[in-house]
RNA sequence: CGCGGGGUGGAGCAGCUGGUAGCUCGUCGGGCUCAUAACCCGAAGGUCGUGGGUUCAAAUCCCUCCCCCGCAACCA
């Protein structure tokens, strides 16, 4: 019979900076759900990639003089090591960059032209020079640019566009006929409501303002813009319209587009009517997953406060890593990263728990029976138990990863290991071995404890890669029965079989000694910045600037005359500052650290020539300067050692 | 009133198709010694953000308000 296929993406990554702890995050919970797929018997295929393109790359590409491609070729091949690391299981990676990918994405472009689905118009937009971005006029700060505060001007470009309108009643039918394609359920409310029912916009689709992207074919000054781009990945991977299009066939319709919350509305909408266009099936589900949060807030390149799932894994091991990753956060929701939490889960369900079991039992094995698996013999009412909950272990798994709640599904294995360390103590093993009239009965009570050992063992292997195997080799089983099959049954292991007592298979960790070595370990990172090992001298030619740059910058001491909050406005102050003779006006973003009452008569620094900008229509001349970590959790504003009058010149 | 998510014992969460408030960690007390100072049992601790409403009955449904967090077309 055939199997039933099995087609599973994870998002494609940009790969502007090295990835962190939530990509792993997400990538983890895919390999976890197609090693389960592929256990329990299907034909999977498990995609993950590289979003490459985009001005973005570009820049930083310019910036540190290589070109985008050598750029990116650098980083993927972090990204490769980083999933090899976790061991990743995927079948194949795309990048936008490969050959394949262009060519489908070339291929649907001029497809979706030809239809009339895509067509070129003129664009009228807010462009700001120093930052190259087209803005919105909704997105504009008061006519200045959302990101650097500057003035924007009016410019036309011309830009293809999508036709999404064409195809919105389709999709929202669509939506309502398949109560399944986008979860969670809340994820579809916000879909709806918020973009589909009050009606789409056209989505341009080219760019003439940077060079990195795929061309279009037929108008050589555009290239294809971020999501017809991107999105297309998850056919071009199949080669669709390439020569073999025999993946195509066999996985298409995709079962999970896996996407981190804030991309859901361009997998629920974008991609389905790109599909519609294209006359291809739609996707059976898009699963939008929460975010890590870390203590300080979201984790972001840009912020910096990122958790490095590479430093963690050497000190932990994948298998901790990987575990606490799929069970301490529920699927669909945020889930809190700490190095606390992390370490807690280690100790209580992964030393305590699991490995200690596993370690007491192979000890009894060994003491009382020289280290062969005994025979069972009658059965009490507490081992009926046991067997029961092992047998139906794999009905909860199953059960809770056909809906993705895999922390639901560990947590569910982690109930018979509670309640093996339970039946030890009912059972008392210890005192059984005192007489030996009741020798059959401590070996059929050990037997159960192989037993179940065995069958978590397998049902732990979709989720934990090297810890399931050193469970079998120190149960003697080696790898034999171990399919899902096998966690169905009761007494596989043959009587007699040599269990061989190994290292602890999660050591218990010294809590308090890592914390502070992981604490200290991020603030000393903090300050090296860039000079860790690997790319020392890069940085010093192109980061250093002349004496002649620094005196650009007009700095100079003024004094707090008032202070006030800023309307209609969370973060800012309006400030009026003394400066020699002249006063000034300055908004700055520091509401969440002072109080307005608290600066005035203080003496600060200012940047005084810097361009004047509107913010939240207050002019603000100048910037006050301030040191701040990289969470934005405190900040203190600079002045001066000793009492200075205001206006002086700080160099 | 831009949109969305959330406010439950010390911490992190579950429960939310209404019917005596649950889990993990932590704390305290006890048990046991096969085991990685681990395991097992018990206890303390919550007016389920606020105010109102529906109901025989609300953490759970409806409305008011307060507070946190995220998003607002390239940061999973």
């Amino acid at each position: 019979m055939e199997k039933k296929t099995f087609y599973l993406s994870t998002p494609i990554y940009y790969p502007s900076d090295k990835l962190h702890i939530g990509h792993t995050y997400s990538t983890v919970s895919a390999d976890a759900v197609c090693r389960f797929k592929r256990l329990t018997g299907h034909d999977v295929m498990f995609l993950t990639g590289t979003d490459e393109h985009g001005q973005k790359i570009e820049r930083i590409a310019n910036a540190k003089g290589i070109s985008p491609k050598a750029y990116v070729d650098g980083i993927v091949e972090s990204i490769l090591e980083l999933w090899k690391l976790m061991d990743i299981s995927n079948d194949d990676f795309i990048r936008t960059t490969d050959e394949r990918h262009i060519h489908t994405v070339q291929f649907i472009f001029k497809k979706l032209y030809d239809q009339g689905d895509i067509y070129k118009k003129d664009y009228e937009g807010w462009y700001c020079t120093p930052c190259e971005a087209f803005w919105l006029e909704r997105q504009l700060n008061d006519g200045c640019c959302p990101d650097c505060g500057r003035p924007v001007e009016l410019v036309k470009e011309e830009s293809y566009f999508f036709r999404l309108s064409k195809y919105a009643d389709m999709l929202i039918k669509h939506i309502g006929d398949n109560p399944d394609f986008i979860q969670p359920v809340s994820r579809k409310n916000e879909m709806l409501n918020n973009f589909l029912l009050p009606g789409l916009e056209d989505l341009a689709v080219s760019r003439t303002s940077f060079k990195w992207g795929i061309p279009v074919t037929f108008d050589d000054k555009h290239v294809v813009y971020v999501w017809l781009d991107a999105l297309s990945n998850y056919i071009s991977a199949l080669g669709y319209a390439s020569n073999d299009d025999s993946k195509m066939r066999r996985y298409w319709p995709a079962d999970v587009h896996l996407a981190g919350k804030e991309i859901v509305r361009f997998h629920t909408i974008v991609w389905p009517i790109m599909l519609m266009a294209l006359g291809l099936p739609l996707p059976k589900q898009v699963f939008g997953h929460g975010w890590l949060i870390l203590d300080g807030g979201k984790m972001s390149k840009s912020k910096g406060n990122v958790v490095d799932p590479v430093e963690l894994t050497s000190r932990y091991g994948v298998d901790a890593i990987r575990y606490f990753l799929l069970r301490d956060v529920p699927f669909g929701s945020d889930g809190l990263f700490s190095n606390d939490a992390l370490l807690n889960r280690i100790n209580a369900d992964l030393a305590n728990d699991l490995g200690n079991l596993l370690s007491r039992t192979i000890a009894m094995v060994e003491k009382y029976f020289g280290g062969e698996i005994p025979e069972t013999g009658e059965h009490q009412p507490e081992d009926m138990a046991l067997q029961d909950l092992a047998i139906d272990l794999h009905n909860k798994v199953e059960e809770n990863m056909n809906s993705l709640r895999i922390s639901f599904a560990l947590a569910a294995i982690w109930e018979l290991i509670g309640a093996c360390n339970k039946y030890i103590d009912i059972t008392m093993p210890w005192i059984l071995a005192k007489d030996e009239n009741d020798k059959p009965r401590l070996g059929t009570v050990l037997v159960h404890l192989a037993e179940c050992l065995r069958i978590i063992s397998v049902t732990v292997s979709p989720f934990m890669t090297k810890t399931p195997i050193e469970m079998r080799k120190q149960l003697g089983i080696g790898e034999t029965i171990n399919t899902w099959e096998d966690t169905k049954v009761f007494f596989m292991i043959p009587r007699g079989t040599k269990v061989c007592k190994g290292e602890a298979i999660f050591p218990r960790i010294d809590t308090k000694k890592e914390l502070d070595e992981l604490n200290a370990l991020l603030s000393s990172n903090d300050k090296a910045g860039e000079d860790k090992p690997g790319k020392p001298e890069v940085k010093a030619e192109e980061s250093y600037i002349t004496i002649d740059d620094f005196a650009k910058v007009e700095l100079r001491t003024v004094k707090i005359l008032e202070c006030s909050a800023l309307e209609n406005s969370d973060k800012l102050l309006k400030l009026k500052v003394q400066m020699g003779g002249e006063t000034r006006q300055v908004i700055s973003g520091i509401r969440k650290y002072y109080d307005p009452s608290e600066l005035v008569g203080k003496t600060v620094i200012l940047a005084a020539n810097l361009k004047p900008a509107k913010l939240r229509g207050e002019l603000s001349e100048g910037m006050i300067l301030a040191a701040s970590d990289e969470n934005d959790e405190s900040l203190s504003l600079l002045t001066t050692l000793n009492e200075m009058r205001d206006g002086l010149k700080v160099r």
